[in-house]
DNA sequence: TCTGGGGTCCTAGGACCC
DNA sequence: TCTGGGGTCCTAGGACCC
């Protein structure tokens, strides 16, 4: 037996943690450079502001309904959703943690009551030891507790908790028959259409479709989506995340950029950004890429996507290296007379940091023994005060000063706005929040 | 003026090898 | 006169997820 516990409208529901006052209020947490909507309060979705919806198209909305809108806060909703995780971790025996609001639980030689009676708990610590409302969906395979979740979430009468029984078939039939394909798990935007133009509406008509036309249309995927809905367990619980295989920092910039200089700096902090999280993960990179983009939204613009890739000299984890290949790429592929939107920093080829292999010439390249023990050592003492005193203490001068007089990002064109963002209250001394009596 | 960011997996097709 | 076939690796593109 699988569950799935979500929780609801996450990044909103981290907000009204610490500011109660935005409950039972239309609330939007938006994405980057406050670009579009990424988390809607039930009020907001009420109000058809749907999900991804650029702002600026529903200012008029916000503005008449008085929604509420904050800035993404990252930090504070990895920090609430160790703490969700941690509730619920002491429930089971395997979990995986799939996102950031997500997690599988495998439940084994329990009867479908205990089971309810248990997810019931789960709801309820999670509430009060961390405050937040999450719904639970449980059933014989993924697919069908995802679905059993959508139910949950959208049916108060449950309580937040529901079960697809495959054994009671007429119910069965109609919970599947009540849910969207689109709305299927595993089936996105472009299956839905296919679906739909072949006459197929409903997830149980989506479960009746042939084996070969789904493995022929929708590849070997769609086909273990169809027979998980059938209650054919095919997707484990993965417990243990395997190790990244490539990991990307890319952000579109707060406003459009041309200038060679300005986009090595935007160029140089991704890549120190992605540097940090490659080591945060403990582990090395072979190849590096690098892509410009201009404002695809903006039709009237030329537009221009350069991106080009490079090996590094060895699997590395030094910042200085990496930046040194990035700006060579950005040399390669710029052109003059484009506004640049937005770049990507792509590191890929990654492989555990105790398994770097050595250079077939040592002294030639940068990865001898020696080297790389020296590096290693420059890394930490950076990370560490980047950790301790904030990130950008300690910057890379290809960044251009990003941080000055305590201010990150000031007058850098390319940095992007985040003016609604709330207080860090959970990682920051100087963010805790005030009570006045 | 203003449209997110970070990931995964699968497939087809080309290059290359023997 | 007849000009293969099996296999691997790599990449680009397309689909999906939150």
């Amino acid at each position: 037996m699988f569950s799935v516990i979500d929780c609801n409208s996450f990044y909103v529901s981290c907000e009204r943690l610490f500011q109660p006052r935005y409950e039972n209020r239309p609330v939007v947490v938006l994405s980057n450079n406050d670009g579009c909507v990424i988390s809607r309060s039930n009020e907001a979705k009420a109000l058809q502001i749907p999900m991804g919806a650029p702002a600026f198209k529903y200012e008029n909305v916000f503005k008449q309904h008085n929604v509420k809108l904050f800035s993404p806060n990252f930090t504070l909703y990895g920090d609430i959703s160790s703490r969700v995780m941690n509730v619920i971790s002491r429930y089971a025996d395997g979990m995986e943690i799939y996102s950031i609001d997500e997690a599988f639980l495998f439940l084994e030689g329990v009867t479908l009551e205990q089971s309810l009676i248990m997810h019931r708990e789960i709801r309820e610590r999670v509430k009060k030891e961390v405050g937040i409302p999450v719904s639970i969906g449980i059933s014989s395979t993924k697919t069908l507790s995802k679905a059993a979740n959508e139910i949950a979430k959208n049916n108060d009468k449950y309580g937040g908790v529901y079960n697809i029984d495959i054994k009671n078939v007429s119910q069965y039939r109609q919970d599947l028959t009540n849910l969207k394909v689109g709305d299927v798990w595993g089936i996105g935007r472009r299956y839905a259409e296919l679906l739909r133009s072949h006459g197929v509406e409903t997830a149980y008509q989506f479960s009746k479709c042939d084996d070969e036309w789904i493995r022929k249309n929708m590849s070997i995927v769609g086909l273990k989506t169809a027979q998980e809905l059938r209650g054919t367990s095919c997707l484990d619980l993965e417990e243990v995340r395997p190790a990244k295989q490539s990991i990307i920092s890319s952000k579109s910039f707060g406003k459009p950029v041309s200038e060679l200089t300005e986009l090595k700096e935007a160029v140089s902090t991704f890549t120190t950004r992605a540097a940090e999280k490659l080591r945060s993960e403990g582990e090395v990179a072979g190849q590096i890429r690098v892509s410009l983009l201009t404002n695809i939204h903006k039709s009237s613009d030329p537009q221009y996507f350069p991106s080009s890739s490079a090996q590094l000299m060895g699997p590395t984890d030094f910042t200085p290296d990496l930046i040194s290949e990035a700006l060579k790429i950005v040399n390669k592929i710029y052109r003059k007379g484009y506004l640049y939107k937005k770049a990507i920093v792509q590191l890929y080829d990654l492989r555990a940091q105790d398994k770097i292999q050595l250079g077939l010439f040592p002294k030639n390249v940068n990865n001898n023994e020696k080297t790389i023990a020296k590096n290693k050592k420059i890394m930490k003492s950076v990370d560490s005060l980047n950790n301790e005193w904030g990130s950008e203490t300690v910057q890379f001068g290809s960044q251009g000063l990003v941080k000055q007089a305590g201010k990150v990002g000031k007058n850098k064109k390319w940095f992007q706005r985040r003016s609604m963002r709330s207080d860090r209250y959970t990682t920051r001394w100087n963010e805790l929040l005030k009570v006045i009596c």
